[in-house]
DNA sequence: CCTGCACTACGTGAAAACACGTAGATGACT
DNA sequence: AGTCATCTACGTGTTTTCACGTAGTGCAGG
């Protein structure tokens, strides 16, 4: 079996060191290059004859996930694995809306990483735990948007009045201004704004907007 | 190391067997159960000592989406991997959302197979290939999505920066919490959030949401 | 009649956002 | 060599939001 040839793409050398330590004496992984940023990977990539290229986020000049996205267009069967520190929800699924097929942390030991590099260098995707459970939670909110007759059921339990409120709300009011329009007290409108936080499950003024949007209380 | 403690589900009982004549063999991996649904799986889970579920999803009685959305809300611990013939997108999508950890296919090898079991038993994630395609289409169609109608000329005057704190705005933290994530000085999340009200034309956290939504930033 | 709901409003205090100004570091571009 | 954009960060102060509790009024339905 041909070797599988590997890049490594991170702007510290010390991370590259560690891996190319790591990976020594590795049966059928062999690191054909290094690059500091996604813009030299790309150079390398050009030359053809890479596999996969293990790919860091935050780099100087282009970004991970900026290359991975040019990647997965231009060099459709090159895999892209991220190698990270960051365990967030929005780097991972930024990096899987990319085109990467796997996702790993730098604290990774030897035996896991050339499991993953297998895996991914055969078709397959590796996501590390930390990684899936950002995954999931991702999916399980979609759920929870899924339900527009969850917000439809939500928005029926608007009064008339708090509908009112919200609108203004999105619009950019204050609840001074509010109170204003309306001709009650700022206090009153502070009120409705906690009711409509309570009923929504929102945490605030971010989560009643995105609300009001996806029940067309605006236009 | 304990063996990993395996119960597998599927109502045929060639495939059961095709497994465990696959597994016979593996060290650190115990087939200590079977279930012909999903019913019968989470008997045998309530008795406790189990780490990983083989589990179909076309089966009577009880099916394995319903069975691994039980499991993942009452058994937290128990880990479900789909062994399927089916590799269409509903599928899988599904099967991710009800809580399923890893995707194989029935055609498997024994050295994948074992592969898998051991990365999903330490709490990684595995998808077989076909099953890696399908949600990355998945992913990739919200791209689409997301491109629709905005203001395209105003996102373009955002820098990379800015548009991920905006996307953290309306995910609805706090600029604490947006430094927390981003290793920055609250200060900094300060300075991009007014830049951000200038660069917009907007009055406030409802006017980025906005923006930031008609723009496809977010889901 | 009484109960529940919607709407109104106040007190207090803490947390967050908004509004100015300023400025060092870095890298790109000319 | 100098300008510009970007990202980072601090100082100071005001306004707004958020949190928790409380409470009067009016109105509809059992």
């Amino acid at each position: 079996m041909q070797p599988i040839k590997v890049i490594l793409v991170d702007d510290h050398e010390i991370i590259r060191d560690g891996i190319k330590a790591l990976l020594k004496g590795a049966n059928g992984i062999e690191i054909v290059g290094e690059a500091e940023n996604g813009r030299e990977a790309i150079e390398i990539l050009e030359n053809g004859g890479i596999d996969l290229v293990l790919m860091d986020i935050s780099m100087p000049v282009m970004n991970g996930i900026d290359a991975t996205k040019y990647i997965s267009k231009n060099f459709s069967e090159v895999k892209v694995m991220v190698l990270s520190m960051h365990d967030d929800e929005s780097h991972i699924i930024n990096m899987l809306k990319a085109g990467a097929v796997g996702y790993i942390f730098k604290n990774i030991g030897k035996v896991k990483l050339i499991e993953a590099i297998n895996a991914v260098s055969s078709g397959d995707n590796f996501f590390a735990k930390e990684a899936s459970q950002r995954i999931m939670e991702h999916f399980m909110q979609n759920k929870g948007h899924e339900k527009k007759n969850g917000s439809l059921k939500d928005i029926e339990r608007l009064t008339d009045r708090e509908k009112e409120v919200l609108r203004l709300i999105a619009e950019e009011y204050t609840n001074q201004e509010i109170a204003d329009k309306l001709f009650l007290s700022p206090r009153t409108i502070d009120t409705h704004r906690r009711n409509l936080l309570q009923k929504l499950k929102v945490k605030n003024t971010a989560g009643l907007v995105k609300f009001a949007m996806k029940c067309g209380l605006l236009d």
